[in-house]
DNA sequence: GAATGTGAACGTTTTCACAGCA
DNA sequence: TGCTGTGAAAACGTTCACATTC
Protein backbone atom coordinates (compact mmCIF):
# COMPACT_ATOMS: atom_id res chain seq x y z
CA UNK A 1 0.00 0.00 0.00
CA UNK A 2 0.77 3.50 -0.98
CA UNK A 3 0.37 6.50 1.13
CA UNK A 4 1.52 5.03 4.24
CA UNK A 5 2.30 8.16 6.07
CA UNK A 6 -0.93 10.71 5.33
CA UNK A 7 -3.20 7.31 5.61
CA UNK A 8 -4.24 8.01 9.12
CA UNK A 9 -4.90 11.05 8.39
CA UNK A 10 -6.86 10.71 5.57
CA UNK A 11 -9.40 8.50 7.87
CA UNK A 12 -12.65 10.01 8.84
CA UNK A 13 -13.44 9.45 12.63
CA UNK A 14 -16.73 10.87 12.54
CA UNK A 15 -19.04 8.03 12.08
CA UNK A 16 -16.90 5.32 13.61
CA UNK A 17 -19.97 1.86 14.88
CA UNK A 18 -20.87 2.58 18.56
CA UNK A 19 -20.12 -0.51 19.59
CA UNK A 20 -16.52 -0.38 18.15
CA UNK A 21 -16.07 2.91 20.94
CA UNK A 22 -17.85 0.59 23.74
CA UNK A 23 -15.14 -1.96 22.95
CA UNK A 24 -12.73 0.10 22.74
CA UNK A 25 -13.02 1.37 26.26
CA UNK A 26 -13.02 -2.11 27.28
CA UNK A 27 -9.09 -3.07 25.66
CA UNK A 28 -8.58 0.69 26.95
CA UNK A 29 -9.50 -0.72 30.87
CA UNK A 30 -7.60 -4.14 30.17
CA UNK A 31 -4.41 -2.34 28.78
CA UNK A 32 -4.87 -0.71 32.13
CA UNK A 33 -4.71 -2.92 34.35
CA UNK A 34 -2.16 -5.02 32.01
CA UNK A 35 0.43 -1.99 31.89
CA UNK A 36 0.39 -1.78 36.06
CA UNK A 37 0.83 -5.42 36.32
CA UNK A 38 4.15 -4.38 34.24
CA UNK A 39 3.39 -6.24 30.80
CA UNK A 40 5.44 -4.77 28.27
CA UNK A 41 3.22 -6.52 24.93
CA UNK A 42 0.37 -7.86 24.19
CA UNK A 43 -1.04 -10.31 21.20
CA UNK A 44 -4.98 -9.77 19.65
CA UNK A 45 -5.00 -13.08 21.19
CA UNK A 46 -4.81 -12.38 24.69
CA UNK A 47 -6.12 -8.69 24.68
CA UNK A 48 -9.02 -9.96 22.42
CA UNK A 49 -9.39 -12.91 25.24
CA UNK A 50 -10.05 -10.68 27.87
CA UNK A 51 -12.78 -9.01 26.64
CA UNK A 52 -14.86 -11.49 25.34
CA UNK A 53 -14.36 -11.06 21.63
CA UNK A 54 -12.42 -12.76 18.71
CA UNK A 55 -9.34 -11.66 18.01
CA UNK A 56 -10.06 -10.72 14.40
CA UNK A 57 -12.40 -8.36 15.89
CA UNK A 58 -10.43 -6.27 17.87
CA UNK A 59 -7.83 -5.86 14.93
CA UNK A 60 -10.75 -4.62 13.10
CA UNK A 61 -11.48 -2.16 15.70
CA UNK A 62 -8.30 -0.84 15.61
CA UNK A 63 -8.01 -0.70 12.25
CA UNK A 64 -10.65 2.19 11.86
CA UNK A 65 -7.81 4.40 13.16
CA UNK A 66 -4.69 3.05 11.73
CA UNK A 67 -1.90 0.37 12.41
CA UNK A 68 -0.76 0.49 15.85
CA UNK A 69 0.65 -3.41 15.86
CA UNK A 70 4.16 -4.98 15.00
CA UNK A 71 3.60 -7.80 12.65
CA UNK A 72 4.64 -11.18 14.05
CA UNK A 73 4.92 -9.36 17.86
CA UNK A 74 1.86 -8.01 19.24
CA UNK A 75 1.11 -4.30 20.71
CA UNK A 76 3.40 -2.80 22.99
CA UNK A 77 0.67 -2.17 25.46
CA UNK A 78 1.60 1.28 27.00
CA UNK A 79 1.37 2.24 23.61
CA UNK A 80 -1.85 0.94 22.86
CA UNK A 81 -3.47 2.38 26.19
CA UNK A 82 -2.21 5.91 25.05
CA UNK A 83 -3.60 6.01 21.90
CA UNK A 84 -7.05 4.65 22.79
CA UNK A 85 -7.33 6.91 25.37
CA UNK A 86 -6.50 9.86 22.43
CA UNK A 87 -9.33 7.98 20.43
CA UNK A 88 -11.81 8.15 23.29
CA UNK A 89 -11.00 11.23 23.94
CA UNK A 90 -9.75 10.86 27.27
CA UNK A 91 -6.60 12.83 26.84
CA UNK A 92 -8.76 16.29 27.63
CA UNK A 93 -10.06 16.21 30.62
CA UNK A 94 -13.76 17.16 30.47
CA UNK A 95 -15.92 18.90 32.88
CA UNK A 96 -19.20 17.83 33.61
CA UNK A 97 -21.76 18.93 35.70
CA UNK A 98 -24.23 16.49 37.29
CA UNK A 99 -27.93 16.96 38.26
CA UNK A 100 -29.98 15.29 40.85
CA UNK A 101 -27.97 14.62 44.06
CA UNK A 102 -30.07 11.42 45.50
CA UNK A 103 -28.63 7.98 46.22
CA UNK A 104 -27.54 7.77 42.42
CA UNK A 105 -26.28 10.99 42.04
CA UNK A 106 -24.18 10.63 45.15
CA UNK A 107 -23.23 7.31 44.07
CA UNK A 108 -21.75 8.81 40.91
CA UNK A 109 -19.99 12.04 42.70
CA UNK A 110 -18.34 9.79 44.95
CA UNK A 111 -17.16 7.43 42.36
CA UNK A 112 -13.55 7.82 42.01
CA UNK A 113 -13.66 6.13 38.45
CA UNK A 114 -14.43 9.61 36.92
CA UNK A 115 -11.69 10.90 37.46
CA UNK A 116 -9.18 8.25 36.75
CA UNK A 117 -10.84 9.20 32.99
CA UNK A 118 -10.43 12.39 33.15
CA UNK A 119 -13.80 13.53 33.88
CA UNK A 120 -14.45 16.14 36.44
CA UNK A 121 -17.84 17.41 38.01
CA UNK A 122 -17.82 21.14 37.53
CA UNK A 123 -21.09 20.89 39.74
CA UNK A 124 -23.83 19.53 41.05
CA UNK A 125 -27.42 20.70 40.65
CA UNK A 126 -30.75 19.91 42.97
CA UNK A 127 -34.20 21.69 43.27
CA UNK A 128 -33.90 21.11 47.59
CA UNK A 129 -32.96 24.27 49.04
CA UNK A 130 -31.18 22.75 51.71
CA UNK A 131 -28.74 21.18 49.78
CA UNK A 132 -28.28 24.65 47.92
CA UNK A 133 -24.95 26.06 48.48
CA UNK A 134 -23.68 23.59 50.64
CA UNK A 135 -20.68 21.02 49.36
CA UNK A 136 -20.24 17.48 48.76
CA UNK A 137 -16.79 15.79 48.70
CA UNK A 138 -14.98 19.77 47.66
CA UNK A 139 -17.85 20.44 45.41
CA UNK A 140 -20.37 23.15 45.55
CA UNK A 141 -24.08 22.39 44.80
CA UNK A 142 -26.30 25.25 43.34
CA UNK A 143 -29.72 25.74 42.16
CA UNK A 144 -30.73 24.99 38.51
CA UNK A 145 -30.89 28.26 37.79
CA UNK A 146 -27.18 28.83 37.81
CA UNK A 147 -26.31 26.17 35.16
CA UNK A 148 -25.90 28.59 32.51
CA UNK A 149 -23.06 30.28 34.37
CA UNK A 150 -21.44 27.25 35.45
CA UNK A 151 -21.75 25.78 32.06
CA UNK A 152 -19.76 28.67 30.34
CA UNK A 153 -16.98 29.25 33.31
CA UNK A 154 -15.72 25.69 33.58
CA UNK A 155 -16.37 25.40 29.62
CA UNK A 156 -18.90 22.17 30.29
CA UNK A 157 -19.45 19.71 27.54
CA UNK A 158 -20.91 17.03 29.43
CA UNK A 159 -24.18 16.83 31.74
CA UNK A 160 -25.56 13.98 33.91
CA UNK A 161 -28.74 13.36 34.73
CA UNK A 162 -29.70 11.63 38.10
CA UNK A 163 -32.82 13.39 39.09
CA UNK A 164 -36.63 11.79 39.50
CA UNK A 165 -38.66 10.88 35.95
CA UNK A 166 -41.11 13.82 36.56
CA UNK A 167 -37.96 16.50 36.59
CA UNK A 168 -35.84 15.19 33.89
CA UNK A 169 -37.07 16.41 30.77
CA UNK A 170 -37.37 19.91 32.29
CA UNK A 171 -33.79 19.73 33.37
CA UNK A 172 -32.62 18.35 29.95
CA UNK A 173 -33.84 21.40 28.19
CA UNK A 174 -32.15 23.50 30.85
CA UNK A 175 -29.02 22.02 29.92
CA UNK A 176 -29.58 22.38 26.03
CA UNK A 177 -30.00 26.12 27.07
CA UNK A 178 -27.04 26.23 28.96
CA UNK A 179 -25.11 24.78 25.97
CA UNK A 180 -24.48 20.86 27.16
CA UNK A 181 -23.69 18.99 24.24
CA UNK A 182 -23.76 15.14 25.46
CA UNK A 183 -25.83 14.12 28.13
CA UNK A 184 -25.72 11.00 30.30
CA UNK A 185 -29.37 10.06 31.21
CA UNK A 186 -29.59 7.94 34.23
CA UNK A 187 -33.37 8.81 34.64
CA UNK A 188 -36.11 5.99 33.40
CA UNK A 189 -37.37 8.37 30.77
CA UNK A 190 -36.68 9.13 26.86
CA UNK A 191 -35.69 12.36 26.65
CA UNK A 192 -36.48 14.66 23.41
CA UNK A 193 -33.88 17.28 23.77
CA UNK A 194 -34.83 20.66 21.96
CA UNK A 195 -31.86 20.30 20.09
CA UNK A 196 -30.44 17.29 18.44
CA UNK A 197 -27.81 16.81 21.04
CA UNK A 198 -25.64 13.37 22.05
CA UNK A 199 -27.59 11.49 24.42
CA UNK A 200 -26.45 8.20 26.17
CA UNK A 201 -29.38 6.33 28.30
CA UNK A 202 -28.37 3.99 31.37
CA UNK A 203 -31.45 2.09 31.94
CA UNK A 204 -31.23 -0.29 34.61
CA UNK A 205 -35.06 -1.77 34.01
CA UNK A 206 -34.07 -2.05 30.03
CA UNK A 207 -31.04 -4.23 31.27
CA UNK A 208 -32.66 -6.21 34.17
CA UNK A 209 -35.61 -6.57 31.26
CA UNK A 210 -33.17 -8.39 29.26
CA UNK A 211 -32.33 -10.85 31.80
CA UNK A 212 -36.02 -11.56 32.51
CA UNK A 213 -36.50 -12.31 29.16
CA UNK A 214 -33.43 -14.13 28.63
CA UNK A 215 -34.55 -16.46 31.42
CA UNK A 216 -37.72 -16.55 30.23
CA UNK A 217 -37.29 -18.46 26.90
CA UNK A 218 -33.68 -19.32 27.21
CA UNK A 219 -32.31 -21.84 30.46
CA UNK A 220 -33.98 -21.35 33.78
CA UNK B 1 -58.80 -8.73 18.97
CA UNK B 2 -58.60 -12.43 19.35
CA UNK B 3 -57.69 -13.62 15.47
CA UNK B 4 -53.81 -14.40 16.68
CA UNK B 5 -54.60 -18.82 16.59
CA UNK B 6 -51.30 -21.01 16.69
CA UNK B 7 -48.99 -18.61 15.46
CA UNK B 8 -46.89 -17.18 18.00
CA UNK B 9 -46.86 -20.88 19.50
CA UNK B 10 -44.56 -21.88 16.81
CA UNK B 11 -42.29 -19.48 17.01
CA UNK B 12 -39.01 -19.38 18.52
CA UNK B 13 -38.47 -16.92 21.08
CA UNK B 14 -34.88 -17.69 22.18
CA UNK B 15 -32.59 -16.02 20.13
CA UNK B 16 -34.68 -12.68 19.48
CA UNK B 17 -31.54 -10.05 19.01
CA UNK B 18 -30.78 -8.38 22.33
CA UNK B 19 -31.35 -4.75 20.93
CA UNK B 20 -34.99 -5.65 19.75
CA UNK B 21 -35.46 -6.48 23.73
CA UNK B 22 -33.76 -3.39 24.67
CA UNK B 23 -36.53 -1.61 22.37
CA UNK B 24 -39.37 -3.40 23.59
CA UNK B 25 -38.48 -2.49 26.99
CA UNK B 26 -38.69 1.49 26.01
CA UNK B 27 -41.95 0.90 24.21
CA UNK B 28 -43.10 -1.30 27.37
CA UNK B 29 -42.08 2.65 29.43
CA UNK B 30 -43.75 4.57 27.07
CA UNK B 31 -47.21 2.03 26.81
CA UNK B 32 -47.31 2.51 30.41
CA UNK B 33 -47.58 6.14 30.54
CA UNK B 34 -50.27 6.19 27.81
CA UNK B 35 -52.38 4.26 29.81
CA UNK B 36 -51.71 5.77 33.01
CA UNK B 37 -52.90 8.93 30.89
CA UNK B 38 -55.90 6.71 29.61
CA UNK B 39 -54.85 6.63 25.93
CA UNK B 40 -56.38 3.92 24.21
CA UNK B 41 -55.19 3.53 20.83
CA UNK B 42 -51.51 4.36 19.50
CA UNK B 43 -50.25 4.03 16.02
CA UNK B 44 -46.81 2.34 15.02
CA UNK B 45 -45.81 5.95 13.89
CA UNK B 46 -46.76 8.25 17.08
CA UNK B 47 -45.31 5.01 19.49
CA UNK B 48 -42.19 4.65 17.51
CA UNK B 49 -41.75 8.65 17.48
CA UNK B 50 -41.52 8.52 21.41
CA UNK B 51 -38.73 6.42 21.09
CA UNK B 52 -36.67 7.74 18.43
CA UNK B 53 -37.29 5.09 15.63
CA UNK B 54 -38.65 4.30 12.67
CA UNK B 55 -42.08 2.86 12.20
CA UNK B 56 -41.46 0.45 10.07
CA UNK B 57 -38.25 -0.89 12.57
CA UNK B 58 -41.30 -0.62 15.53
CA UNK B 59 -43.45 -3.27 13.63
CA UNK B 60 -40.19 -5.41 12.57
CA UNK B 61 -39.64 -5.67 15.81
CA UNK B 62 -43.30 -7.11 17.24
CA UNK B 63 -42.92 -9.02 13.91
CA UNK B 64 -40.56 -11.35 15.81
CA UNK B 65 -43.33 -12.33 18.38
CA UNK B 66 -46.90 -12.09 16.69
CA UNK B 67 -49.54 -9.71 15.22
CA UNK B 68 -50.47 -7.43 17.96
CA UNK B 69 -52.01 -4.70 15.75
CA UNK B 70 -55.18 -3.92 14.17
CA UNK B 71 -54.71 -2.72 10.31
CA UNK B 72 -56.25 0.58 9.23
CA UNK B 73 -56.60 1.80 13.40
CA UNK B 74 -53.13 0.77 15.09
CA UNK B 75 -52.83 -0.93 18.77
CA UNK B 76 -54.75 -1.50 21.88
CA UNK B 77 -52.22 0.15 24.31
CA UNK B 78 -53.26 -1.56 27.77
CA UNK B 79 -53.12 -4.98 24.91
CA UNK B 80 -49.72 -3.99 23.41
CA UNK B 81 -48.18 -3.21 27.22
CA UNK B 82 -49.50 -6.60 28.43
CA UNK B 83 -48.33 -8.28 25.60
CA UNK B 84 -44.87 -6.96 25.60
CA UNK B 85 -44.63 -7.56 29.45
CA UNK B 86 -45.11 -10.92 28.56
CA UNK B 87 -42.20 -11.26 26.35
CA UNK B 88 -40.27 -9.22 28.62
CA UNK B 89 -40.87 -11.60 31.29
CA UNK B 90 -42.07 -8.83 33.75
CA UNK B 91 -45.39 -10.75 34.48
CA UNK B 92 -43.17 -13.43 36.68
CA UNK B 93 -42.03 -11.68 40.21
CA UNK B 94 -38.29 -11.85 39.75
CA UNK B 95 -36.30 -12.34 42.74
CA UNK B 96 -33.00 -10.88 43.12
CA UNK B 97 -30.20 -10.73 45.12
CA UNK B 98 -27.72 -7.50 45.37
CA UNK B 99 -23.85 -7.79 46.17
CA UNK B 100 -22.17 -4.43 48.11
CA UNK B 101 -23.92 -2.01 49.91
CA UNK B 102 -22.30 1.15 48.70
CA UNK B 103 -23.78 4.43 47.38
CA UNK B 104 -24.47 2.95 44.32
CA UNK B 105 -26.07 -0.37 45.98
CA UNK B 106 -27.79 1.45 48.24
CA UNK B 107 -29.08 3.66 45.59
CA UNK B 108 -30.64 0.74 43.66
CA UNK B 109 -32.02 -0.73 46.79
CA UNK B 110 -34.03 2.42 47.52
CA UNK B 111 -35.00 2.54 43.36
CA UNK B 112 -38.43 1.64 43.23
CA UNK B 113 -38.67 1.33 39.77
CA UNK B 114 -37.47 -2.08 40.02
CA UNK B 115 -40.37 -3.54 42.08
CA UNK B 116 -42.79 -1.93 39.59
CA UNK B 117 -40.78 -4.04 37.04
CA UNK B 118 -41.86 -7.10 39.10
CA UNK B 119 -37.96 -7.30 40.61
CA UNK B 120 -37.77 -7.72 44.42
CA UNK B 121 -34.29 -7.62 46.41
CA UNK B 122 -34.76 -11.23 47.95
CA UNK B 123 -30.94 -10.08 49.75
CA UNK B 124 -28.52 -7.82 50.43
CA UNK B 125 -24.64 -8.91 50.48
CA UNK B 126 -22.03 -7.58 52.50
CA UNK B 127 -18.70 -7.72 53.77
CA UNK B 128 -18.78 -4.91 56.39
CA UNK B 129 -19.25 -6.78 59.32
CA UNK B 130 -20.85 -3.68 61.04
CA UNK B 131 -23.65 -3.78 58.00
CA UNK B 132 -24.43 -7.72 58.15
CA UNK B 133 -27.90 -8.95 60.29
CA UNK B 134 -29.04 -5.44 60.10
CA UNK B 135 -32.21 -4.30 58.01
CA UNK B 136 -32.30 -1.59 55.05
CA UNK B 137 -35.80 -0.42 53.76
CA UNK B 138 -37.05 -3.88 55.13
CA UNK B 139 -34.61 -5.73 53.61
CA UNK B 140 -32.13 -8.28 55.36
CA UNK B 141 -28.05 -7.72 54.88
CA UNK B 142 -26.58 -11.48 54.88
CA UNK B 143 -22.37 -12.26 54.67
CA UNK B 144 -21.97 -13.49 51.50
CA UNK B 145 -20.82 -17.05 53.00
CA UNK B 146 -24.39 -17.27 53.07
CA UNK B 147 -25.57 -16.85 49.52
CA UNK B 148 -26.37 -20.28 48.89
CA UNK B 149 -28.79 -20.23 51.81
CA UNK B 150 -30.75 -17.21 50.19
CA UNK B 151 -30.60 -17.69 46.97
CA UNK B 152 -32.10 -21.28 47.19
CA UNK B 153 -34.88 -20.33 49.80
CA UNK B 154 -36.15 -17.82 47.31
CA UNK B 155 -35.76 -19.19 43.91
CA UNK B 156 -32.79 -16.58 43.07
CA UNK B 157 -32.13 -16.47 39.58
CA UNK B 158 -30.85 -12.99 39.16
CA UNK B 159 -27.96 -11.40 41.17
CA UNK B 160 -26.50 -7.50 41.05
CA UNK B 161 -23.23 -7.01 41.41
CA UNK B 162 -21.93 -3.20 42.98
CA UNK B 163 -19.19 -4.16 44.99
CA UNK B 164 -15.80 -2.83 44.43
CA UNK B 165 -13.93 -3.51 41.16
CA UNK B 166 -11.48 -6.02 43.59
CA UNK B 167 -14.00 -8.13 45.32
CA UNK B 168 -16.55 -8.18 41.71
CA UNK B 169 -14.98 -11.17 40.50
CA UNK B 170 -14.96 -13.10 43.83
CA UNK B 171 -18.71 -11.90 44.63
CA UNK B 172 -19.08 -13.23 40.87
CA UNK B 173 -17.79 -17.25 42.19
CA UNK B 174 -20.19 -17.05 44.84
CA UNK B 175 -23.16 -16.27 42.88
CA UNK B 176 -22.55 -18.79 40.10
CA UNK B 177 -21.84 -21.45 42.59
CA UNK B 178 -25.04 -20.04 44.49
CA UNK B 179 -26.94 -21.08 41.61
CA UNK B 180 -27.78 -17.45 39.69
CA UNK B 181 -28.18 -18.09 36.08
CA UNK B 182 -27.87 -14.16 35.18
CA UNK B 183 -25.90 -11.09 36.59
CA UNK B 184 -26.15 -7.21 36.20
CA UNK B 185 -22.49 -6.34 36.97
CA UNK B 186 -21.97 -2.44 37.37
CA UNK B 187 -18.63 -2.92 38.71
CA UNK B 188 -15.69 -1.74 36.31
CA UNK B 189 -14.24 -4.78 35.16
CA UNK B 190 -15.05 -7.80 33.20
CA UNK B 191 -16.56 -10.96 34.47
CA UNK B 192 -15.16 -14.03 33.99
CA UNK B 193 -17.84 -17.02 35.02
CA UNK B 194 -16.65 -20.18 35.29
CA UNK B 195 -20.26 -21.30 33.93
CA UNK B 196 -21.44 -19.81 30.80
CA UNK B 197 -24.39 -17.56 32.51
CA UNK B 198 -25.73 -14.62 30.99
CA UNK B 199 -24.18 -11.07 32.35
CA UNK B 200 -25.28 -7.96 31.17
CA UNK B 201 -22.56 -5.03 32.16
CA UNK B 202 -23.21 -1.37 33.32
CA UNK B 203 -20.44 0.67 32.61
CA UNK B 204 -20.77 3.99 33.41
CA UNK B 205 -17.18 4.96 32.04
CA UNK B 206 -17.64 3.38 28.94
CA UNK B 207 -21.11 5.31 28.37
CA UNK B 208 -18.86 8.73 29.31
CA UNK B 209 -15.64 7.56 27.08
CA UNK B 210 -18.37 7.32 23.65
CA UNK B 211 -19.69 11.03 24.77
CA UNK B 212 -15.98 12.06 24.91
CA UNK B 213 -15.36 10.21 21.77
CA UNK B 214 -18.54 11.91 20.54
CA UNK B 215 -17.37 15.50 21.47
CA UNK B 216 -14.05 15.31 19.97
CA UNK B 217 -14.82 13.76 16.55
CA UNK B 218 -18.04 15.06 15.58
CA UNK B 219 -19.22 18.44 17.35
CA UNK B 220 -17.63 20.87 19.58
C1' DG C 1 7.79 -18.38 12.64
C1' DA C 2 4.52 -15.42 14.48
C1' DA C 3 1.12 -12.15 14.54
C1' DT C 4 -0.74 -7.97 12.26
C1' DG C 5 -3.72 -5.76 8.76
C1' DT C 6 -7.29 -6.24 5.41
C1' DG C 7 -10.19 -7.54 1.23
C1' DA C 8 -13.79 -10.63 0.56
C1' DA C 9 -17.46 -13.59 2.34
C1' DC C 10 -20.77 -13.98 5.45
C1' DG C 11 -24.45 -13.03 8.73
C1' DT C 12 -27.41 -9.83 10.92
C1' DT C 13 -30.29 -5.67 11.42
C1' DT C 14 -32.53 -1.82 9.32
C1' DT C 15 -35.16 0.30 5.92
C1' DC C 16 -38.07 0.35 1.97
C1' DA C 17 -42.17 -0.26 -0.40
C1' DC C 18 -46.32 -2.18 -0.95
C1' DA C 19 -49.74 -6.07 -0.44
C1' DG C 20 -53.37 -7.09 2.63
C1' DC C 21 -56.83 -6.09 5.76
C1' DA C 22 -60.15 -3.44 8.91
C1' DT D 1 -58.74 5.32 3.37
C1' DG D 2 -55.35 4.31 6.92
C1' DC D 3 -52.23 1.61 9.06
C1' DT D 4 -50.35 -3.01 9.89
C1' DG D 5 -47.44 -6.88 8.51
C1' DT D 6 -43.81 -8.54 5.63
C1' DG D 7 -40.91 -9.96 1.66
C1' DA D 8 -36.98 -7.93 -0.70
C1' DA D 9 -33.18 -4.73 -0.78
C1' DA D 10 -29.88 -2.09 1.44
C1' DA D 11 -26.89 -1.07 5.12
C1' DC D 12 -24.20 -2.56 8.60
C1' DG D 13 -21.14 -5.37 11.47
C1' DT D 14 -18.47 -9.72 12.07
C1' DT D 15 -15.59 -13.41 10.77
C1' DC D 16 -12.54 -15.70 7.66
C1' DA D 17 -8.39 -16.48 5.47
C1' DC D 18 -4.20 -15.18 3.91
C1' DA D 19 -0.75 -11.86 2.10
C1' DT D 20 2.31 -8.99 4.49
C1' DT D 21 5.67 -7.64 7.62
C1' DC D 22 8.81 -7.96 11.45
Amino acid sequence: MSNHKTKNALRDYSHIPKVVIKRLSKYHSVLEKLDTEGIKNVSSQNLSHEVHVKASQLRKDLAYFGEFGTRGKGYDVSYLHGVIGDILGLKKEWAVVLAGLGHLGYALVSYRGLEKKGFKIAGIFESDPKKIGRNVHGMRIYSIDDIGRVVKDSDVKIGIITVPVDAAQKVCDAMVDAGIKAILNFAPVILHPRKPIFVEIVDISGELSILSHYLTFHAI
